[in-house]
DNA sequence: TAAATATTAAGAATCATTATCATTTATTGA
DNA sequence: TCAATAAATGATAATGATTCTTAATATTTA
């Protein structure tokens, strides 16, 4: 996506244009998936403080142009919003650290939403999100992982 | 449960028996759902530092004697793998911060077993855990709700 | 019971994240 | 355009959750 829509992304949310989030959303939309905010550290070829990365990110989330959630070592994990479509879900690699977005079929979401319907009818609730999440392992031989047997 | 039988859980697995682990243990055992590592500290009697709590958890879930996962707010939670059957998921109330085991049925788990399959074909992966977890509010005015002893 | 071993308590250390505040940058309007 | 004003940044301190360290104590073993 060109810098200009980027700025534009900014401005119909009312948000001044600044450099740290240009940077921040230019790395966003380069990525094929959600990167943690050391990621975006990571991607930047400018010095970035964690701290503005975090600030901006909150930003951005208050305005609505991106989405958090966590990932299993509970790190902040940031995606724009307009490159997933609705809602979707996520798929974790341990061995190499990425995270995946997975969509599911309409028949799976509708069932999902039928279950939730039960759910918070029987418990009183009103629902506001949902996940579904899935834990793997890619088993590429290149890296090893720390021995945990038990 | 009583205070022998929760002996005899720690003795099967090869743990020492410490008034700390007894403790948490009981603790456990009479909440009816999971609890933080705070709530479990808040529920005791007895003076417990945070550090002993969390090195006896980490203890009982190597002997696969507790199961843990973490809350929205990226709190550790934890409950007696004997407590629930099988696997199961979670429904987490924002406003009074309670958390509690949902069961889906047979055929909505089958549902998800073939989703899983899908995904981890599709990306080489080999997956080693899910999770699916509903997020609400239980309309109470923000005010929290009972606690059973403390 | 005594020696050997494992566990605890207390606090320091660490990791991710948030808050503070002086300085810099963006926006506004003459 | 250019200063005035408001907002955002960067450096760093503070925080909250969790882990680590170590001397002291409890548990297990012989």
């Amino acid at each position: 996506m060109a810098k200009k829509q980027l700025t534009e992304l900014l401005r119909q949310e009312g948000l001044s244009i600044t450099s740290p989030r240009l940077n921040v959303l230019a790395i966003l939309d380069q990525s094929d998936g959600p990167l943690s905010v050391e990621n975006i550290v990571e991607h930047s070829t400018t010095q970035i403080p964690l701290s503005t990365v975090y600030r901006v990110v909150a930003d951005l989330l208050d305005a609505k142009i991106v989405r958090t959630f966590s990932s299993p070592d509970k790190k902040l994990l940031v995606e724009l919003t307009r490159s997933t479509s609705g809602h979707h879900h996520h798929l974790y690699c341990q061995s190499c650290e990425k995270v995946f977005d997975i969509d599911l079929d309409t028949k799976m979401e509708r069932l999902i939403e039928n279950v939730i319907k039960d759910v918070s009818d029987s418990h009183g609730m009103r629902v506001y999100d949902h996940s579904f999440e899935i834990y793997g392992t890619c088993d590429r031989g290149g890296h090893h992982l720390k021995s945990d047997q038990d």
